[in-house]
DNA sequence: TTGAAAGCGCTAACAC
DNA sequence: GTGTTAGCGCTTTCAA
């Protein structure tokens, strides 16, 4: 059992002023001078905190923002919540963390928990929800942000990357390079970033007068599994030239395969991956790759959710951030 | 701001009941079977909730652990901070995350916040707290438990994997392979795992009367960078065959030398690493690693906890979770 | 088995 | 600027 502390009363007690006056002070409102340094010095004395369950039931807020998460082992996740959690503390707010294992019935769970905790507003780190499971929430009353996926007419917001735009970037520098023959590995249709990236992709080589070839577009579960089997498909394809692999852990599941079957690297096959993180640096030749600016997701995540808190805002908007190429070695010059 | 929900007093009007008797179904007591179902059809109908403010400033108590970590894009943590969730789920205890980014005033904030927050447990993932600060917050009430370190004669509970035996089995399987000349990257001595790493492997040159050279002990900071500095000083020394390097990002940042380098993985040198995360099975050839049971080390964390806000223990328990070695193809056969 | 009532620690409206 | 007080939603004691 928890040691229970000092109360207001004990501080108010100490100082011989009312509950009232150490109240004031405590919510930035004017005391005397003399009051201000006595209930300075008791608070300190006594150790005195402020009660969060007494203080919540009374304003029925709670300062506190809850982030929901795909998965917590996912480092481009991961980097956002980093962020996010440093922003929100600047203007007072704390986060709690929660995973839902890309399971509806665990984000659900997690979300209820998250409502009774009275958190403020929830931000939301997923490829995949729906516009029910938004809506159930949003009337109940919380403010929600949704990073990396997009879902029409919800009354929240929304931060992505420019998906299509770094995947055409992507797709248009294999082009200016001389390829042709240009695969890719994206998840399937319900991941929002992977169709996404599969539009820019078609765009590019659209713009380019080069057909779009469906046995190069190769897609399975939006993971490292997936990327691994869609890389051994298409080695045996023997097809391409170059492939843009559409999420992070796809590609750490492809550069797996790379090993295992000895491809050279651009040699073979030219590649560009999505997320600088850490394989884009220790593969050898280091991996040209799409950029997504966490810090900018994360701040702008923040700043919306907060304007909604404030209630100066509502409907629904959506920001996407630029995505930007970082040129490394693993593209293969054919001209 | 938040909507508010149907109170206990809203179930207990629509039920013709007392609230007393709502709040005793509602903690698992006696009822009148026909009142119980009363109350549950009332409970779904107006979507009943408990207000988790109230039911806290009464009892004093949350339910909610709070999870403290150096850094939340840590992939051996978040592993660990993935099972710690869902074994607390199970037992009825939700969590919350805080990161401190390995700085100790943001520590204390989160801890502080944490103890605000009314937790009744914390669990605390670093390689380094003093015993002062955990006596701080163990003098407040809160029940500790810690991974990754060990503090003597504090009163709270350690988990960590058997560093000593992972380093020990490590460098045993260098010298089995004919090499005497090891060289160790490690972190700084107040990283607890990174001086417990060095004394296996102390301890395995012992055994077997090699002697243990100094210019051989690469010392830096724990992480991606210490890796990448020490790893390029060592290959300048050419002094040694193999490389024990004792922390997953350390070895990051040793392959990124690796790669600049151009130096052959095991042709030149031997590598064994710790941790079999991604970077282990991305690399070609693929590391021999040091693997800590990830699970076994949350479940322990969560018994271990649970079992002290209980208050059925006490005292200082330390458990150490064995090391096992994952064999790949890191290493050369110097016979 | 049930209900009345006290009170957890705090905020805020109101009177001074 | 300060104090009095009601009441947030809940649990729990005590009496019926």
């Amino acid at each position: 059992m928890r040691i229970m502390g000092a109360t207001i009363k004990d501080v108010a007690r100490v100082c011989n002023v009312s509950i009232a006056t150490v109240s004031k002070y405590l919510n930035g409102g004017n005391v005397r001078e003399e009051n201000r340094i006595n209930i300075e010095r008791a608070i300190k004395e006594l150790d005195y905190r402020v009660n969060n369950f007494a203080r919540g039931l009374k304003i029925n807020r709670s300062m506190m923002v809850g982030i929901v998460v795909d998965s917590i082992t996912n480092m481009f996740y991961t980097s956002i919540i980093s962020i996010i959690e440093d922003c929100l503390h600047t203007k007072g707010y704390s986060s709690i963390i929660c995973e839902t294992r890309r399971q509806e019935e665990i984000r659900n769970e997690k979300l209820d928990f998250l409502l009774n905790k009275g958190v403020d507003g929830i931000i939301i780190l997923t490829t995949n929800i729906t516009k029910e499971q938004l809506e159930h929430y949003i009337n109940r009353g919380v403010s929600i942000v949704v990073i990396d996926c997009v879902v029409n007419e919800a009354d929240c917001d929304f931060v992505t990357t420019d998906n299509i735009s770094g995947a055409y970037q992507a797709t248009e520098m294999f082009i200016l390079k001389g390829h042709t023959k240009i695969a890719i590995i994206t998840g399937e249709d319900k991941e929002f970033s992977a169709a996404e990236r599969l539009k820019g992709y078609r765009r590019a080589l659209d713009d380019y007068d080069i057909p779009v070839c469906d046995h190069l577009i190769f897609r399975d579960s939006y993971d490292l599994e997936g990327g691994y089997k869609s890389f051994k498909k298409l080695v045996e394809n023997k097809g391409c030239t170059a492939v843009l692999i559409s999420n992070y852990y796809m590609a750490v599941g492809a550069v797996i395969a790379v090993n295992e079957e000895n491809i050279n690297i651009p040699g073979d096959i030219s590649i560009i991956c999505f997320d600088d993180l850490e394989l884009s640096k220790v593969f050898k030749p280091k991996l040209t790759s799409v950029s997504q600016s966490t810090a900018e997701i994360g701040n702008e995540a923040v700043k919306l959710l907060l304007s909604r808190i404030d209630g100066s805002n509502s409907g629904c908007r959506i920001v996407r951030v630029p995505a930007k190429i970082i040129v490394n070695n693993s593209i293969k010059k054919m001209y």
